[in-house]
DNA sequence: ATAATATGCAACTTTATGGTTGCATTATGC
DNA sequence: GCATAATGCAACCATAAAGTTGCATATTAT
């Protein structure tokens, strides 16, 4: 997942598609072909980071906040994780002189 | 810096660095070369994600912290933008005017 | 029905990434 | 001082990722 947001294309198209553009709409303000956005886009979906919204002829995706919520949560713990280990290390330091 | 978080034995050595291990230990863990696990580590430093201390002859790596928030944040943004648009939409839907 | 629009599919090229091996360098312990 | 331990550095390989071109397919509008 987080490979996923690993892009610099796919993190403009994550922030854009909510707007509800279709493929070629998005692909119209980037410098590569409509092709290569399907192709970023397939990679968000099988992510889980958005779902596929056909209608008609074209193609919308709507993003998965869930997806994003489950990420920070991540980070979340990593974080925390390493505050802990800030707080043991600190009163290792400041207790026992090594 | 997502990029820097979108490879699992990264992530792992994130999750693992707080505890205060050297590259060698760190590796010791995993099935590949311990240059393999240096460049993993070069990776996120220059992602910003974590910090070189050497001691003697050993390094060992600190997690920055604020780093991570600033990736939480991102991801706030994007789901929070996206959730305004879900608003947005489902007021259409309702025939709401606005 | 036909033309135009929106997308899908597939082959191919280029470049980035992850991993390895081999050897050099720096610090520590005795 | 010397052996050992912890890294760093560089060349090299294999695979995956990003992008392209060319063509097929499916909707919509006239």
């Amino acid at each position: 997942m987080f490979a996923a947001l690993g892009d610099p294309v796919r993190l403009n198209l994550l922030s854009r598609i909510g707007d509800g553009r279709s493929i070629t709409e998005l692909a119209a303000g980037l410098p590569i072909t409509r092709q290569a956005v399907t192709r970023h886009l397939r990679v968000l979906e099988r992510a889980k980071l958005v779902e596929e919204r056909r209608r008609g002829r074209e193609t919308r995706f709507v993003v998965r906040p869930a997806r994003l919520r489950q990420a920070k949560g991540w980070l979340d713990d990593v974080a925390q994780q390493w505050d802990g280990t800030l707080g043991r290390l600190k009163a290792h330091i400041e207790g026992a002189r090594r």
